[in-house]
DNA sequence: CGCTAATCTAGAACAAGTTTCAGACTTGAT
DNA sequence: ATCAAGTCTGAAACTTGTTCTAGATTAGCG
């Protein structure tokens, strides 16, 4: 898997906001391209639920979207450009649902727990699909450094919103960080089979154990 | 980075232990093998420091420590069992260096910080090398989980080291866990750019305030 | 409408991981 | 010393991610 600078510029994502929009940045594109973009998003979780990271492959993503490869190209750099970007799809959709119905814990760190857990059970029903973003997530290099830090942002805001917290202290911070590594690093080692369902729940229960550590009073 | 079975079993790692053998399980190599083996994972570790994973490409493997490439492929499968070797490798220099200097922290929290501290900064003198190494450990399939797990376990030994503890509670070795999950995951950040040293620090100092919390009291 | 720049397409080409194969070399046992 | 089995070599082939090119389409604009 070749990764090289890209020189020039492609004109794909300007990102030029307008005040109105509702997402974060949104690159004018016109109607048929945002099909288009759709397409290949829907394509790639497709294939990625049958086999997981290997089973995306460019060429099929491409003829499943129909799309040219260099199309496919333009709107994701990379393989893994357009992993994270179904990563970042199905956050969204993840984030939606959640809200919907908040955890019910006592504490912050239940109520942490339980989302991570609610998280893990909607990733075990797909866990081909999982594997292929999480996979990406982990392996992907510096080019591809904004769009897993929106990835990492969004998580954040996941378990800020768990927490119930507005305005987090740094330690409570440090804290998500910690939580954050540990949801990933234990989701590679259930993916690889190293970890069972169990020993992923009991680390996840076990890291939340921080928040306590962090904030002994609260809601 | 294709993927496939491998049904023809490769007769290179038969795993026949002598009484007498310090290590956990060595394949019973000629003297010549064991220099082949040799030769490949130095020139696997020196390509690594040049320019990282993507560096490491399995042609010029072969061609600098002059074995064929299907030779290679028979001694390490695929590229990342190549690269998770090699971190067993460096993790064993590293315990051994390790353990001639103890930490020398107060507590079992400030001396499991302090001996990651160690070890980071043995990273960062290598980045392109803990870059291949870690995106390979964290990249690594089924098919490798044998050895990934054996370099996990070895973390492990290390961490429980500088806890300074004989049998640790179910409790311990959940903290103990956790801050592995955090140590790979943390890496990972800093080593995609999207971390500072200095957070990396704060993450580790973060995770190991949970031993403290799995044992209030201790020598 | 007609022009121009940007975008899209099909397909070839390239790069690096992996597999395969025929033949030469080693090893271990007789 | 000799034979069989296992190992190593060199080279080609195959796979899949990525890049490149030439020509068709499309979008925006006068």
């Amino acid at each position: 898997m070749p990764a090289q600078a890209k020189p020039p510029a492609k004109p794909v994502k300007p990102v030029k906001v307008e005040a109105g929009t509702v997402r974060t940045d949104s690159p004018p594109l016109t109607e048929r391209q945002e099909a288009r973009r759709r397409r290949i998003l829907h394509a790639s979780a497709q294939l990625a639920s049958r086999g997981g990271f290997d089973a995306v492959q460019m060429r099929e993503v491409a003829e499943s979207s129909q799309v040219a490869l260099g199309t496919l190209y333009r709107y994701f750099p990379s393989k893994v450009h357009l992993l994270v970007a179904t990563m970042q799809d199905q956050l969204e959709h993840m984030h939606g649902t959640l809200r919907k119905k908040p955890p019910q814990g006592e504490t912050a760190a239940e109520r942490v727990a339980e989302t991570l857990m609610r998280a893990f059970r909607a990733l075990q029903r797909e866990p081909h699909l999982a594997d292929a973003m999480v996979r990406a997530l982990t392996f992907a290099d510096r080019s591809v450094s904004p769009e897993v830090d929106q990835v990492s942002r969004q998580t954040t805001v996941i378990i800020l919103d768990a927490m119930g917290l507005a305005d987090p202290t740094p330690d409570q911070l440090s804290a998500v960080r910690v939580i954050e590594h540990t949801w990933h690093s234990a989701l590679i080692t259930w993916l690889s089979g190293r970890a069972s369902i169990a020993q992923v729940k009991i680390d996840i229960e076990t890291v939340c154990r921080l928040i306590d550590l962090t904030a002994p009073d609260e809601t």
